[in-house]
DNA sequence: AGTCGTAACTCATAAGGACAAGTGACGTCA
DNA sequence: TGACGTCACTTGTCCTTATGAGTTACGACT
């Protein structure tokens, strides 16, 4: 009924006016919007032109299709767990993570031999193909059931200066800065974050929705001449979690780049 | 000719077939796919197929479509400029921020009143619906063409106590933390990231390609008693830009939440 | 030589039909 | 009563056909 035909293509009209009635509430979130069939009657268009329209608003992360059930407006609701990424230490001076406590391991870590890639290279100031220790955790926050891959990537070069690295590659992270810190080594950290979209793999290990991205954070481990240490990667989905900082002001200028 | 079978729908079976065809490098970054046609002799199925697999593959963000030319292999280039989410001194007192030269105003700042939200109004430790100066600025790296949209909102209550913003609500950060140091105040900041599909009015504002998140990033500004005193966000494509931390070991003991 | 039309390629949009598959409710049968 | 089969609903998949629209190159005409 409906009469539509501002902008473009007709699916796109189809779906603005989807979309304009999810944005106004007139479709609350969780509640299931009207059949395919029904938005055929509603528009006057064909299936195939319906099914465009909602694969827009799907692509867009506005709406969940359901087999056998119908589409429903998503929750929108911003994410269930924010992973404080900040470093105490206590009295003694090890190390603690405000997240240490509510990840579990979902698996045995994997340990494994690799080489650094342009990127992975390019964070630890190394070339390619460089010599790395690796290992991989899947962890779980069991409170809101949030996913998380976890990846330590430790230099050849590192691990062979400190015996205990070398031996037991494969420690949580507060372990690794502890030995490294009983070895001499003054830690600090820098951390990249990025988003992109999932490859299937993380889609699957991650139990993503449709059109969720996924946040990636690398964490480096500087030595007090701000040489790299080591490397510690985190993914995770971007609809359950999200990442919190605290800043606080230098006393020296402001440098654009590290040396 | 190459036969598939294996996962479930046809156009599944295509996509990954080209899938792994991509990220093995039989087609290289920016190459040119085969046709909609010549896939269709390739695979034995109907162009609708074709088409699903490579709808399917365009919300991955592995190929770019240009309507009259092809599919082509998007180059997963990482992230050409990098935010260095850091504030500084100078000898003066004054504040500087590392990429606070790199930015120009694409237009004229817009400020207006609005009031906060459940998320905003979460974050600056308010209610909802407690009124708020707001500014908008479209900001450019004219380097890299990164664009950004950055806002500023601060609270009547704030504004009230402080003469110089209520005058002029939109100024830039570093001046809004000058004045309020200079109104006694001493600031620290937190940040929270969070990663999602644009809404359509920002695909267009910030140019995206299909398939590519934003990065959204809220700075709140606190007082010495960890009272919130203003809010700004910002937000771009996180398929040119990423974040960058700086991060030290703190002395206490890590908390988990706020009080 | 330069301009412009046209043809031949590309993807985009739209309609129609058919059948498969997941879901839930209802009713029958043991 | 309980188990199960069937049916009516939903979306998923796949095909055919047709037309529109952006891009490029070639060639004819000026």
């Amino acid at each position: 009924m409906s009469e539509i035909q501002r902008p473009g293509a007709l699916y796109q009209q189809v779906a603005a006016a989807i979309r304009e009635a999810i944005l106004s509430g007139e479709f609350a979130p969780d509640s299931l919007l009207p059949s395919e069939a029904q938005l055929m009657a509603r528009y006057g268009v064909s299936r195939p032109t319906v099914r465009n329209a909602i694969a827009a608003l799907r692509a867009e992360g506005l709406i969940d299709v359901r087999h056998g059930k119908g589409s429903f407006v998503r929750a929108s609701g911003q994410p269930v767990l924010t992973i404080e990424r900040r470093i105490s230490r206590t009295a003694e001076g090890k190390f603690a993570m405000p997240n240490g406590d509510i990840w579990q391991e979902a698996e045995q870590p994997s340990t494994y031999r690799t080489r650094t890639t342009k990127d992975t290279g390019r964070l630890l100031q190394l070339g390619e193909e460089e010599a790395l220790f690796g290992c991989d955790r899947l962890l779980i926050d069991p409170s809101t059931g949030t996913r998380a891959m976890h990846r330590t990537l430790i230099p050849f070069e590192v691990a062979e200066t400190v015996p205990l690295l070398g031996k037991e590659p494969c420690k949580p992270p507060a372990a690794i800065y502890w030995v490294l810190t009983q070895a001499g080594h003054t830690l600090t950290w820098t951390e990249t974050v990025r988003a992109r979209m999932p490859l299937p793999d993380e889609r699957t290990t991650l139990q993503l929705p449709d059109a969720t991205p996924i946040l990636h954070v690398a964490r480096i481990a500087h030595d007090a001449d701000d040489r790299p240490l080591f490397l510690e990667q985190l993914r995770f989905g971007a609809d359950r979690a999200e990442l919190a900082y605290r800043i606080t002001a230098d006393k020296q200028p402001a440098r654009h780049t590290r040396a």
